[in-house]
Order: C-alpha cells, then structure tokens, then sequence
RNA sequence: UGGGGUGUCGCCAAGCGGUAAGGCACGGGACUUUGACUCCCGCAUUCGUAGGUUCGAAUCCUGCCACCCCAG
C-alpha cells in the first residue's frame, strides 16, 4: 500500500497502469499533463478529449485526478533544444528529453510534493532492482518496447517510476481495459511529439523557423538538381517532399546530408545509394542508466544498438573515448541522423546511449 | 527559307487501327509516443490542334501550331 501518481495521458496504456495499480491495493492518483499551450488551430480538441478520457477512466477505476501544466518547463527545457537543434540543421528527438526533463523529473517532484512514494506510467518498459541499481529492460511486447524512449532516465527516475503494463503486450492491455469498462479501450495509439501531437511537420516548423531557400546538388556530380525551402525542413534519409521526380534515371531522390556554410542540400537517387549507409558514427552526451559506463575508458564494449526507434538490434561495438562514443556498426546502417538518438542495448537491458553527431 | 525529326498525366515513358502500361513526383491511408523509412490505395473518357478515312484511331491521311536538328 502506498500513494502513486499515474501520469495519464488519456490512452489505453496509462488507463491500465492505473487500474493494475488500483487493483494492487495502492492509493492512486491520477494526473493530467497539459505541456503545450496551442498556439491556435484545431489541435485544442484533442488535448480536451484526453483530458476527458482521463476523468471518465479515473471515474470508472474509482480514483481522484488532477491536471497539472508544465508548459512553461517544456518550452524552454525541451522545446528551446528541439528548435535549436533543427536551426543548426539536425534531427532532434524532443521525446526522449520529455521524458527526462519532465515526465520523470518535472512531474517527479511534483508527485513527491503531493505525498507519493512512485510514480508510474503506461510506458512498454520494465525495471528492475540489481546489486548495482536498478536497470531499465525492454518491454515484453516487442512490437511496442518503449525503452529507446527512455534511455535518458537515470537512477533517481528508475528507483521512483513504476511501469504496470511493461510486462503485458498491447493486446492483453486493450483486453484488460475491456473487460473493466475502460471508455479508452479501443483508443487509438497517440503519435506525433508528445504533448504536441500529430500534425504537418513541415508546415509546423515553419511557424518557428523562416524559410532560407537554397540549391539541391545530387551528391556524386555536384549538378544543381532542384531548389530546398530551407535545410532544416530535410532529415537524412528522406525520400517525399523534395519535389524533383522524374529527373535523372528515373529513381526516387533521397536527402543524404545537408551543408549549412552553402545551405546546399545534399541529395542522390535510388534507395541503394552508398553515400546512404555508413557503418562508423559518434555519438556524444553519452547517458548511463545505470549512471556510469559499462566500460572503461579506451575498453571496447560489444552490444546491440538502435539507431531509430523500432529499428531491430544491430550488433555494435562502442568504444568510450573523451567526449563520447564511437560505434562501428557490424552491417552499414542507413540514413543515421546527426540529433537523432542511438540507444544500447545488452539482451533485455537498455544500457543508454548518446546523440549521434556524426557517421561516415 | 528549304530538308528532316518530335509532339501521350508536373517529369520520364510504353503504345504501331480495337477502345491510354510503368517509373518518378504528388494526394490519401496504414504503420509509428521524435524526425524519417516502409507498405497500401488513388492519380490522363484522353493522347499539340483542326478536319478526314474507318464499325472503331493516340495509332492511317491532310492543314495548322510548337519545339529540336541539318542546311543556308
């Protein structure tokens, strides 16, 4: 018996972490993040209906709810960093430091201020308390392992957190919420960046970021091949939106890199093309769970990583040098994104990881 | 101005008298707690234009228009 905070978004996922919990004998509070203060459009509806969702699920479980807003804290300790990092042309990953700045801290504190021993979410992951800490393990559902979303958290987070539902796989969640008359049995998974949603990437980009319109050069002749509406609209590796079809031989264009000095996009043709895979990155800011690395320093570690999120394991080795870390991948990886997040893994346990800076 | 060639979806391109392939681009959907990738579906009642031949033409004939090449 003890009081935990359940971060509820609104979803099937957090519904069931808070009725397990319920269930288990503990004194469970619901809580509503509301982080984003549209700036207009439709977007308003959706977080009304979650909210919605989240007192008719509490009234069903029995359990009081609050809404708690961390706008302000998510503007300038994630939302800064994610323009920031698209203005200096990379592909950042707002999410993972949600999670970090405010799922598990923000709101952190705040549960701890209301009284709570824990705090618990509906995220596919699983910890666990070992001799040297607690670890972070993938979630058992392979389909929906969140870990690669979490592999920021440190020690005080895991220690704290709760994952009801890490064990289960979607399927037994939804049958789960069903058979106890949860209203968000069948919702619809949420996409998009956490608290802002799904909506046109480029067009909400632009709300933020002026347009510096610039040439597309195919990588291998340096030819001019189209016009760009400003680099930090591309991320490596991708294929629509760049409006030159047609041209050359006939295959799909795709980004391969960016140079901010000439604000020339870096483009080729066919989804083959090697200057789309590479095998050596650096990734910095590296990020222990377990809040050291696992190696020491100049010592290779061999393990498997993601370079995107529901990528399947590529066997790496990773070896800590200075700053950060240098992976050779054991087959080429395509498309790795300076910004983006590689996370490792040893079998279940997610290690950490670091933010890709580079890859050749 | 002569001679030759070409004009089919935004781009490339099949078709060669029997009632418009395909690729790229684009649009929509699926997948997905980032960005991407991927997958699925859609996308020319119409073939530069005006006539003619024919049961029937993008496909044959004629005029016109446009562009390209060679002469000059």
């Amino acid at each position: 018996m003890a009081r935990i905070v359940v971060g509820m978004s609104g979803g099937v996922d957090s519904s069931v972490a808070a009725l397990l919990l319920h269930r288990a004998g503990h004194e469970v509070i619901g809580v509503f993040m509301n982080n984003w203060e549209e700036t207009g459009e439709d977007g308003v509806c959706t977080a009304e209906r979650d909210w919605a969702d989240v007192r008719s699920v509490c009234d069903t479980i029995g359990i009081p709810y609050y809404a708690v807003n961390f706008a302000e804290e998510y503007k300038e300790r994630v939302f800064a960093y994610f323009l920031a990092e698209y203005q200096a042309g990379r592909t950042p990953n707002p999410d993972v430091l949600c999670n970090r700045e405010i799922k598990f801290k923000s709101f952190l504190d705040f549960a701890q201020q209301l009284g709570a021993q824990h705090i618990a979410t509906g995220h596919f992951v699983r910890s666990r308390a070992c001799q040297g800490g607690w670890r972070l393990l993938r979630g058992v559902d392979p389909g929906k392992d969140q870990s690669y979303f979490l592999y920021m958290l440190g020690q005080r987070a895991l220690a704290s957190a709760m994952f009801p539902v890490g064990g289960m796989t979607k399927q037994q969640v939804r049958a789960v919420a069903q058979d106890a008359g949860l209203p968000t049995f069948a919702k619809k998974d949420s996409t998009g960046i956490c608290f802002i949603g799904e909506r046109d990437f480029k067009a909400f980009l632009q709300t933020y970021l002026p347009a510096q319109p610039g040439e597309m050069r195919q990588i291998d002749t340096d030819a001019v091949v189209g016009r760009h509406d400003g680099l930090m609209y591309y991320t490596l590796g991708q294929r629509r939106g760049l409006g030159i079809g047609g041209s050359g031989d006939g295959r799909s264009w795709f980004v391969i890199g960016k140079d901010m000095a000439c604000n020339v996009l870096w483009v080729a043709q066919g989804e083959d093309h090697p200057a789309l895979y590479t095998r050596e990155a650096e990734a910095i800011q590296p990020t222990w769970i377990a809040g050291h690395p696992p190696m020491a320093e100049g010592e290779s570690l061999h393990c498997t990583a993601k370079y995107r999120y529901r990528q399947t394991d590529q066997a790496v080795t990773v070896i800590w040098q200075g700053e950060g870390l240098r992976l050779t991948a054991q087959e080429p990886q395509r498309a790795v994104t300076p910004g983006q997040s590689v996370v490792l893994y040893d079998g279940e346990v997610c290690l950490g990881g670091g933010v890709i800076a580079k890859a050749w």
